[in-house]
DNA sequence: TCTTCATTTGAACATTTGTTCATATGTTAA
DNA sequence: TTAACATATGAACAAATGTTCAAATGAAGA
């Protein structure tokens, strides 16, 4: 990277916080893990599975949503690993597979609770 | 929110999952929080923020974008409140305003690199 | 086998989002 | 006042996203 010193307001704070900055492909991961928590109605799937495991008609009550839009959006958290399912005949079971996202979870709702 | 027994799988399940949802307000703000860092690009500058305050100006340096790009992000990320600014002259320097959200991104760093 | 049910998938669509470009503020120094 | 500079803003555009609908799997029971 490098640095026009003519444009650049103070080229030493900028050096500094260069080092500091993790590589594009930590923040592309960092940026995947909130991407897949920002949409509301994924959310609420990912809270809906926080206490056991749901099948997909049943998240679908409890979100409000058809079995399809759920089974889309459970395909994203599948991908990203934040959720697993296992099957029992017909039904598939999901729950969180993934104990840093609970912790995201449980930090972020902290915080909008003051 | 009635739940059709026809339908449902398993009834007291959904029931018990139900009650433990937030309301749709809390969902919605925490959602906001995560889509705010949910762009790498914004990420990228919240990230520059970590360790100091900044101007604009490098910002963009840092993060290898027009001013322009950089100065439409921060007002995203001041309208979320995750950002501040003071004016000294000229300059707008640019700094963390939430600490939630500092706790967050070590959260999520710690998560990509294991 | 055939039917039913739970879930998945693909295409289509409207909506949202991030960047670019040009222009506008607002501050400083001449 | 003027010029130069840092930042902000608005419109326009392409790209990404979430939902819907219809159709396809795949498992269980008749």
């Amino acid at each position: 990277m490098d640095i026009c010193a003519e444009k650049c307001i103070n080229e030493k704070k900028v050096r500094e916080t260069v080092k500091t900055i993790p590589q594009q492909e930590d923040i592309s991961q960092m940026a995947d893990i909130f991407k897949a928590l920002s949409d509301p109605s994924r959310l609420k799937i990912v809270l809906a599975l926080l206490n056991q495991e749901h099948c997909v008609c049943d998240i679908a009550v409890i979100c409000d949503q058809t079995d399809s839009a759920i089974s889309h959006q459970l395909r994203i958290l599948r991908t990203m690993k934040i959720v697993k399912n296992r099957r029992e005949g017909k039904i598939i079971y999901y729950s969180i597979d993934d104990d840093h996202v609970i912790s995201l979870i449980h930090m972020s709702l902290n915080h909008v609770r003051h």
